[in-house]
DNA sequence: TAAATTAAAGGTCAAAGAAAGTCAAAGTCA
DNA sequence: TGACTTTGACTTTCTTTGACCTTTAATTTA
């Protein structure tokens, strides 16, 4: 069996169990688990990103750690849907729109919807590549809709 | 747990007990808890400081002392002070802490401070030219405290 | 009593330690 | 062969500690 199954089995195990927010010290699973210590972050970026469900923080220095938080299904199938449906480009119309109607539907509040309407705006992408924009208002609006689902 | 967190954690309801001014002697608060006494200043510097809200006086020599004080700010008046006070670019430490501020001292609530986190958080800007990804993290941190003054 | 000395604070800084992050090279497998 | 995995060297960030410095109050002395 893969090293990085394993690893995510583990996880989601510990997740289940305490309940959809864990927090490992990455050098002591990879001890358990007799990997090296980025194999840790490989299965993490690669298995345990928004669109699969998951928020991750972490900290660095002594007493650091890395917190996986398991989105609930609830409010948020339509959340989840919404991300998994944009690609890896939004154009801002379409931003404004996709906004617009989860106001609307009462998925987010006024203010949330004030506060990606302004992070997606047009005039902030001024300065950068016109190639990037569209990816980068992707990734943006789908890590905000990311954590309103924690 | 972290010794930096117990000893932020003492200041904090120290705080609170005493309604935002509080007085410390050094050397005694760093015996008590059995560590360095520049431990204090330590946390003091990285968890306490003007940006995150609080003051800072001391006096050294017999009877000298430390005194932190909370201060807090009127809503539109601090956000307007922290549009005013980012210049052309921003970090992404440094956004946090302006959130993490704002969450604490009320001017924002949770939702919101977890929007503008996902959308300053430095996943988004990997793909963006290290050079641009500052400015481009301060335009959308201001535009979305802007649009928290409507 | 004014000046000098001593003791009592707090301040600074750099080094060592403790985590996590990055990236590219090498390996595996369909 | 191309996508996914595994590894490990190197980097960055945050924390802890301790030696040495500066300031100020208290005390002693001329």
């Amino acid at each position: 069996m893969r090293l990085s199954d394993m690893i995510t089995g583990l996880i989601e195990q510990m997740l289940s169990e305490a309940g959809g927010i864990v927090e490992i010290r990455r050098n002591e699973l990879a001890g358990r688990l007799g990997c090296v210590p980025s194999q840790i972050n490989y299965v993490l970026t690669s298995r345990f990103t928004p669109e699969q469900g998951y928020f991750i923080e972490s900290r660095r220095g002594g007493g650091g750690y890395i917190r996986i938080t398991k989105i609930k299904f609830d409010r948020v199938e339509m959340l989840m849907h919404i991300i998994n449906s944009i690609g890896a480009r939004l154009e801002g119309e379409t931003a404004r729109i996709f906004i617009s109607n989860l106001n609307q539907s009462g998925l987010v509040g006024d203010e949330a919807a004030q506060l990606m309407q302004a992070a997606l705006s047009d005039i902030v992408y001024r300065d950068i590549p016109s190639e990037l924009r569209d990816n980068l208002r992707a990734a943006i609006f789908k890590q905000m809709l990311a954590a309103l689902l924690k």
